[in-house]
DNA sequence: CTATAGGGATAGGGTTTT
DNA sequence: TAAAACCCTATCCCTATA
């Protein structure tokens, strides 16, 4: 139906990175218009890139926690069998307050800039 | 990055559309200095207000499309969606059909007709 | 300089494909 | 089941205009 589905090729995500390096995390299009990469990443959109990105990070963050959370969430959702236990130890995930969140950015060895200088507290 | 994203809550939606009724669509900034709004709506900009607006009346515009198919789709196959608001009045039925329309607005015209199809080409 | 309208970009959740 | 690629659109940003 839609697009065909276009695996992002080693050149391409490493421009990608090379692109946030020099421009930051969230500059999609300036990294997609800047010479230096626009050649290499023709093909892909902002939308594309942000979403490798995103692909890119959670994968490189996998180990911290949430990833049970998020697991029992789907579990209790769409597990339609079994579970015939009912004395079991509650699973209980209470404690999950702190969210990491620590801004990923893990590319091939290089210390990335910190990308978060200005927060839009209030709230 | 920057702002992570602030969803609008009911409440604010309902400051908004007060304040339209009360001082007209486009008085953004008259709306966010009337202190019958403005506490609720002190984190928002006028931008964020006209933006909001805009969006609000435009979902309301395609009360038939692929309205239909997220219904269904989600019913298929039940997103969790935890609402993560204790605030509101959650007790269902939000009498939303209040589409004041004040005094500009000229969505008239006819139909919406949107794109229908979606295939990526390029590549 | 300040405010609004519009166009456009980004963030994040959702869906489809592998 | 998971993960990668792609879609949808609410929210946010930029700029021309008044």
């Amino acid at each position: 139906m839609g697009a065909p589905k276009q695996k992002w090729t080693a050149e391409e995500e490493a421009a990608l990175k090379a692109g946030v390096l020099k421009h930051g995390a969230g500059k999609w299009r300036t990294i997609l218009t800047d010479p230096e990469f626009s050649d290499v990443l023709h093909m892909r959109s902002n939308v594309d890139l942000k979403d490798k990105w995103r692909n890119i990070n959670v994968t490189a963050i996998w180990g911290s926690r949430q990833k049970a959370r998020l697991a029992a969430l789907k579990r209790n959702q769409l597990t339609p069998k079994h579970d015939a236990n009912p004395l079991a130890i509650s699973t209980v995930v209470k404690s999950d307050e702190e969210i990491v969140d620590a801004k990923p950015l893990a590319v091939s060895g290089g210390a990335l800039e910190s990308v978060g200088s200005k927060e839009r507290v209030k709230r």
